[in-house]
DNA sequence: GCCAACGTTGGC
DNA sequence: GCCAACGTTGGC
């Protein structure tokens, strides 16, 4: 029988949000709008998202994220602090490539390029959001109090949304369900 | 600018 | 393997 102990914080597991519907599954990407904002992003069209050095964040990078999974591009450090819009996961993990290039400030040379210490995926841009998803606004929406992004101390740049947390956070966006 | 929370490092 | 010291992240 159940007692006091189950009382114990459940620790929400940052890993492996169930699919959606489609098969397809949710992360939330952080990125600082000084190093790299949504605006180059959309000019960009695609790019690499490497230089992730935390192993809990490479696990998800090199595992769990595949092609046609959705990502909310979240603008961290920043005023004001927003899910800025939607990208589409177009190549899944490999090698992070700066890790290799000495001139890096994300060089690492103990990552081999026959057993990569660190991973990236390519993004492509889907849509911006009619109006950035402030965290505010994430914080005021009973549904999303369990989100990864609003947890005390979470601090993980590359995080699992779960399907229901997207559908949300792209209505309250503005953007169509059907990208 | 502050500082809580977390991750990593290194002495033992 | 423990854990104190240190560095970083990132919200406030």
């Amino acid at each position: 029988m159940a007692t006091k102990k189950s009382a114990a914080r459940p620790k929400p597991s940052p890993t492996s949000p169930p699919p959606g519907a489609s098969g397809r599954r949710y992360w939330l990407f952080k990125s600082e709008p000084t190093s790299y904002g949504f605006d180059r992003f959309q000019r960009d069209g695609r790019t690499s998202w490497n230089g992730v050095r935390n192993y809990q964040a490479r696990n998800l990078l090199r595992d769990e994220i595949h092609e046609h999974d959705g990502v909310l591009f979240y603008h961290s450090n920043a005023a004001p602090m927003a899910v800025m819009g939607i990208a589409r996961v177009v190549r899944a993990g490999y090698a992070d490539q700066t890790a290799f290039d000495a001139t890096s400030p994300y060089h690492d040379p103990d990552s081999d390029p026959d057993q990569p210490t660190w991973f990236q995926v390519d993004i492509a841009c889907v849509a911006p959001f009619a109006q950035p998803v402030t965290r505010d606004r994430l914080k005021a929406v009973p549904e999303l109090r369990q989100m990864v992004l609003l947890q005390r101390g979470s601090r993980l740049s590359v995080q699992p949304v779960t399907s229901a947390e997207w559908r949300t956070i792209l209505r309250l966006g503005g953007v169509e369900e059907s990208w």
